[in-house]
DNA sequence: CTGTTAGCGCGTTCAA
DNA sequence: TTGAACGCGCTAACAG
């Protein structure tokens, strides 16, 4: 039994190209790369990168990675939550805006079901890597042992806050929204999605605290999911209570929809019976009747912020200071 | 000047953990990877794993790549339009299905905008990518050549048939599901992203197919933007034209929903002034009042069934047949 | 038994 | 323009 196939498709290797056009692999990869201060004639030129695209010659990245000890590769990790639309969008301008320094982000969700993350470097070489909740800090210190930079997202925001810290502020805002529109008695609709705990928790004690804060009673949970029988029991709870709730900061925008659709299977309406705001500014909240009131997270200018961060930390300059917490916005439409 | 600083960060080679332990490489290597057949004493053992835990010791992709020549990378590759919900379904499916087999996905949106796609693979090496639309069928040619093993998701219906025929297939199905309403005159919604046109042009062909088949006249295409304004101005154009319009197909749910509040605005409602059929069955589709009736597009089967592919093709064992075209669905709620 | 020497894989770069 | 060596991990073959 010999030794289990080193290599079962033939990969073009510079030293083909090499023995192709009759050159050293030294020449190849000066050719190749464009050496400077490397007198090489035209013809010798010509022919090596003849050869190479005729062969369809491709460096092999890890090789490459070994010798220089960099890779271009960005590691965009999250956790297993879904991918939803901010994150969409943050990945997008994080994309664009790193191609242009000739970074590649690839993203990664980290299902908690699947091999630790640990594997993860040996699979990929990262120079950066951008934790989105999905590392805590003692592992992400084991990464940046290793030469990799790390970078949180929400770190960014609130000068050196904690990610927990961000989507606090998010809730926060919502309590506030509601409060300066005279609602005193709030709900707090909570995904039934355990996956999305790292995010619900956090903005729910944001919502807590800016009640506290605001010497309104704490807010009343109930977790739906994403359909209006379970929405109407949450709303139907809501209604009995004798404290008299008037305001519901839903999660997201998703599970803002189904309280709504909760509440109109009900023959209630927003804001009139209770008012609701959700979070992230999702197309379709802008599309239903009634319109709903949101929070937009920012997260395209997170992206844009992250990138320049990335870059910056790569080279050795320290990032440049976040777009802050005024990025987070409530956008007023018609259910507060 | 010297050379660009080779290292910046110090990183733990093997060749560290040898020294610290007063070993050699291999006897590290081999205990580190458990090697069979190969008797080395516990404490050796045992000294060798301590040392490679206290210097916090992770075996650097790139080499071990270089030496394997495999990685455990799949790369899911999109072009640049934007992260939706049926991808992100997806990619969850397919993440979680890989992670099983000892394979890590990782998703590249990539902008037109950036380098070339060659690139990649010079920053990334991955055992396989799917392309989800994003290489031409020459370029990945390019990459097989490489010895990367290439998968199209779409290929996975219709017995081998095309991204463009599938896509062609959910108009086809939008179109004959109007038709079995009695719509006999129809409009279709495109979007205004041009990101998009890969999506929506096939999906307008197939519809245009359907409505040749059952012997409807062509469909009436107005471009709409994600706003009340701008589908307003579509909805009243197709209630102008004298061929009498009732039904609509929309490009994705989100433009139906933008279909249906232009409806909203000028006092019309679905099904009864318009029908209106979605695609992707985005949940706030059922949350909206009228629900939305939709097209499903499987991809959470399509996700878990590329995971198979991948891992057969991998293992040099064809791929099983595809779900079929059932697995596109039209979940009839209110607007049909 | 226990462990080592040697050399591969691929691209880059110094010294000649 | 090139030979040689390097970066790091893996492993066949061999020595103590």
């Amino acid at each position: 039994m010999p030794a289990p196939e080193p290599r079962e498709t033939a990969r073009v290797t510079s030293a083909e190209v090499a023995r192709h056009s009759g050159v050293s692999r030294t020449t190849v990869s000066y050719v190749l790369n464009g050496a400077p201060n490397q007198s090489i004639s035209e013809a010798t030129k010509r022919r090596v990168l003849d050869t190479a695209e005729r062969l369809g010659y491709t460096p092999y990245a890890a090789a490459r990675a070994l010798r220089s000890g960099r890779s271009d590769v960005v590691l965009f990790l999250t956790p297993e939550w879904p991918i939803g639309a901010a994150i969409a969008r943050l990945v997008e301008d994080l994309t664009l805006a790193l191609a242009t320094a000739g970074l590649t982000l690839v993203m990664h969700a980290h299902p908690r079901s699947a091999r630790p993350i640990a594997d993860l470097w040996k699979a990929i070489n990262p120079a950066a890597v951008i934790n989105h909740q999905a590392l805590s800090e003692d592992e992400a210190n084991v990464v940046r042992r290793s030469g990799i930079t790390v970078l949180t997202p929400a770190f960014a925001f609130a000068g050196g806050g904690t990610f927990a810290d961000f989507q606090s502020g998010i809730g926060h805002r919502q309590v506030e929204h509601l409060a300066a529109a005279g609602h005193r008695r709030l709900g707090f609709a909570l995904p039934d999605d355990d996956r999305l705990a790292a995010f619900a928790q956090p903005r729910l004690n944001g919502a807590r605290q800016a009640c506290a804060e605001l010497g309104l009673s704490e807010p009343v949970t109930r977790v739906t999911a994403l359909n209006a029988v379970s929405s109407g029991r949450a709303v139907a709870y809501w209604r009995r209570l004798k404290s008299e709730i008037t305001g519901i900061c839903a999660y997201n925008d998703e599970v803002a929809l189904a309280v709504l659709a909760g509440m109109r299977a009900q023959g209630l309406n927003a804001p009139g019976d209770f008012a609701v705001i959700g979070v992230d500014d999702i197309p379709a909240g802008a599309l239903t009747s009634p319109a709903l009131t949101t929070v937009a997270t920012g997260m395209s200018e997170l992206g844009k912020y992250l990138a320049i961060s990335v870059i910056n930390v790569l080279e050795g300059a320290a990032p440049p200071p976040g777009p802050g917490p005024e990025a987070i916005q409530v956008i007023s439409r018609d259910t507060v």
